[in-house]
DNA sequence: CACGTATATACCTTTTAGAGTATACAATGC
DNA sequence: GCATTGTATACTCTAAAAGGTATATACGTG
């Protein structure tokens, strides 16, 4: 599992990084709110922490968990050049169409079906 | 393949929704671009245009795909609980042990290590 | 030291996504 | 009609991720 978004792409990983936002958790915490087997977790923190997602320190015989910014801003950093797309929103593809890229419409009877 | 999460995973998928940034193409400019076979490149559109991230318009023999962006605006919301995260980024996690949640620590010798 | 709790890991199985190859289908131009 | 270009699809194979179950490890307490 290499990117970021492979990371994510897994649901309960993405719930158990939701549930993080609020505060740090213990692995029997997320357990019980998310209710999902024990290993499951554990294994899914593992992926998580490898990655840069979470870190945990050592609390008696817990394991606290917390957030790293990091790797989601990658996931923010990727995203940025879409949101200019989507920020006039309904008349984005209006615009778009106008814009026309270097597939503009070749030498043809029919033009733009519309 | 059920969520944007998912889609976005791959990594061919993404380059082909980031060339569709800025203009819109025919399956034969993303082959050459990206240098992929045409199965793959009509593949992953295939899964693109079913999710909403793309759709296409016929010209002629071609096929001319350009970006929707509901799909993205999904993983944007997703994001967006964790952006006041890594605002403060140097700091942050700083204050986030500060914070300290449901997780404080509970009666014991050794307080938080470190 | 024996026991309970908290977490990690090992092993096995199932499922599915993606690649590769070949082929089908559609539109065009001669 | 036939050849060519552009795109989609069908089929097969392989790899790997996720789940389940069992077990190991670590700590704390009586």
């Amino acid at each position: 599992m290499e990117s970021v978004f492979e990371i994510i792409a897994e649901p309960t990983r993405r719930a158990m990084l939701s549930l993080l936002v609020s505060s740090q958790l213990s692995v029997g915490e997320i357990e019980r709110q998310l209710r999902v087997p024990q290993p499951t977790v554990s294994k899914h923190l593992r992926v998580l922490r490898e990655a840069g997602f979470v870190e945990s320190t050592v609390d008696a015989q817990r394991r606290l968990y917390r957030l790293k910014p990091e790797p989601l801003e990658e996931v923010e950093a990727w995203l940025a050049p879409f949101r200019r797309f989507w920020s006039a929103h309904v008349d984005a593809l209006e615009r778009h169409l106008d814009r026309m890229g270097p597939s503009a419409p070749p030498k043809r009877k029919t033009r733009r079906k519309r």
